[in-house]
Order: structure tokens, then sequence, then C-alpha cells
DNA sequence: GTCTATAGGCAGATAGAC
DNA sequence: GTCTATCTGCCTATAGAC
């Protein structure tokens, strides 16, 4: 193994646009914001992402693509269905506990306000983890592991909203105590449904 | 019964601003938009609503008597809990038809950046929310009416959460229709859970 | 690749006439 | 109560030196 190159400037733009992101939103921060941060000026940053926009688009990639490999490694662990979706709340919470949002959630409250580009990354990112979690609860129910009527997307929609949202109102009102009992609930539409 | 006063311009102020917030969040708009849809000058808005954060509290102020209003017209028809809580279901549904979110789901996601007063209003907002919701759940489940396990309040919290949420992914991917399904499942929290 | 300097626009807010 | 006019500050973005 090599060791880890030290990060470049430009990942620690994508660093720090994504913790502000995630916590202020996309129109929560500026340039300047960053080039303090960092000790560097706002010309840096434009060398390296010209636009706004364009930081956004590669901070939805770089974020998309990161997700997908946790619920591959989620996969690719030997644990039961009702285990893997335990893991996949754990991706949240883990989020709260850093005082923050999932990025497509809270890009998904400034959706009429973001630029083309980065609205389709936002509904692409949310397709592809439904897809992820329906897949899962299919064969769940397939193997007689998993309890729940009705198509899969349909509660794989409900689980992600459901842990999107507990995000969203429990970061202000609730902590993250009561993320785990709820998010406990949400996820009990995929064992306990008739 | 005396007729309906037309609208003072503080009303229509508010009235833009709500409409606008609930679709492009608080940050999301200026008070030159608004002023360009009522015809008048920032100048005259600022005459109304000194500060922004001042029209933000109100804002907040009204949307949240209007929906205790709307929770207790609920009560009081004569219809089962399950019924209350499909009629709870349809205040988010109908926000979502035309295309906006619950004000203080879109004001969540901005929380870091909102002035301390309007932070205190959208807590508070949500915990009358779980509290209205936990009653209903708790009087349901004595008269057999409806079933689930533990604390009401967590079961609460997980239902407005779980609404909040699909509001905020199904206005971005899903739809209306979508909407119906994932709340109906997540509804079902307080029906089939064990 | 990073800097200084700055353009151009829009934001929230105020003074004072009507 | 609404207007015109304006201030100040911050934002995104660019030109050009090093």
């Amino acid at each position: 193994m090599a060791p880890p190159p030290s990060p470049s400037t430009a990942d620690l733009i994508l660093d720090a646009a994504e913790r502000r992101a995630q916590s202020v939103g996309f129109n929560g921060f500026s340039y300047a914001d960053i080039a303090d941060e960092l000790k560097v000026t706002t010309a840096t940053i434009h060398y390296h992402f010209s636009a706004k926009s364009d930081l956004g688009a590669d901070l939805l990639e770089r974020y998309t693509r990161r997700f997908q490999d946790a619920l591959a490694r989620i996969s690719r662990r030997q644990i039961s269905p009702a285990e893997q979706l335990r893991a996949y709340a754990r991706l949240y919470e883990d989020v709260l506990r850093e005082g923050r949002l999932c990025l497509c959630g809270i890009l998904a409250a400034e959706y009429q306000t973001l630029p083309g580009p980065m609205r389709e990354k936002v509904v692409a990112f949310f397709a592809e983890n439904e897809a992820w979690l329906a897949k899962l609860l299919a064969v769940g129910r397939e193997r007689g592991e998993l309890r729940f009527a009705g198509d899969p997307r349909d509660v794989a929609m409900a689980i992600t909203c459901g842990l999107e949202g507990t995000l969203l109102v429990a970061r202000t009102f609730g902590g993250v105590a009561r993320f785990r009992a709820a998010a406990e609930i949400v996820l009990a539409a995929a064992k306990a449904a008739a």
C-alpha cells in the first residue's frame, strides 16, 4: 500500500465546502468562507472551481459516489437484511452526530434555487438510494427474513424519506437519542408490516 | 357574518413571503422579490416589517397558529383516530400539491442560518405537533383503535418526521403519487406495529 | 497555483419628501 | 403608508502580476 498522498487544494476545498453545505446549505456559505478557513483567497478557489455551480456539481458527485461505496460495503458484509437496514440507518445517525444533514437532504430543501446540473444529481442520489434499498428489501422478503406488504420501492421510499426527515427534524428538536427511537420505528416498516 | 375585509398590505406581504419561503426557503427570496410581486417598493415592506428577521418571526407565528387551528379542526371532527391520522397526512399532501414544503420543514434545513427568535419558533412548531399527535395516538391506543408499541411521543416523532421527509424528497423525486404510497407506510407505524 | 485588486450586482436597511 | 434615492456590505467572478 502506498502512503496516503497529502490532499490537494481541490480536495481541501471540497472537504470544507461539503462540511458547510451539510450544515448551512449550498446557498449558506460563500467562497470567502472557505477561503478564510483554508487561508487562501477566493481567486484560488475560482482557479479550481471556476463557478460555484461547478463546485456544487463536483461536491454532489463525490458525495454520491462515497455514499454508494458505503452501501456496497454494507451489501458485502455477511449480515442479515435486518442488520443491513440498521447499518443503513446508522449512516444517517453518524451524520447527525456531527451536527450535519445528508447533503442531498439539505439540497432537496434548496432545490428550487439550485442550478440544473445540481438538481439532476440530487434526484439521481435518491433514485440510486431507493434502488439499493428496494433490492435489499425484495431479497429479504424472498428469503422470509423481512415482512412487509406491497412494492419494495414504496417501502424503500418510506424508509429513506423517514430517515431524511428524522435527520432534518432531530437536528433542531430531539437530538441523537430521539433520532434513534424514531429511526427504529421507521425501519419497522420492513419488519412488522402485515 | 361581516364581509371579509380586504387584506391589509401587511397581510399581502406575509402571503407572498410565505409562498416564497415554502418553495425557495427564507434565504431564497429578498424584499425586492416581494416588492416586485406586490407592485410596491422595498421601503414599503420595511415600513411593515423593519427587519427581515421580524418578517420571518411573524411568518412563523401565523403559520404555526394556522397549523394548530387545522389540527384543532381535525380533533373536533367525529372520526376515528385512524381517520384523524389520514387527515393529518393530508395536510402535508395538500402542501406538496402546490409544489411547496412545510414552512418549518424547509426552515429546519436552514436552521443554522436563522436568527435566534426564528429558531425557537421552528422548534416550538415541532414540539406542538408532536404533542397533538402523541395525544391522538395515546387515546387511540387506549380505546383499542390503534396498535403500536412504546412511547406515543416516539411514534408521533416518527410519523411527523416521516411526513416531513417524504414531502422534502417527493417534491424532487416521486411526486404526489409516491408521496401517498410512502405516507401510507409511514402512518402504518401506528396501525401494524407489534 | 496563488496572489492583489477590482468589477458589477444584489442584498438588507435608512433618510426624508409626499 | 408609500415613495425616491442612497448607503453599506457581501457576493460571484475576472484580469493580470508573481
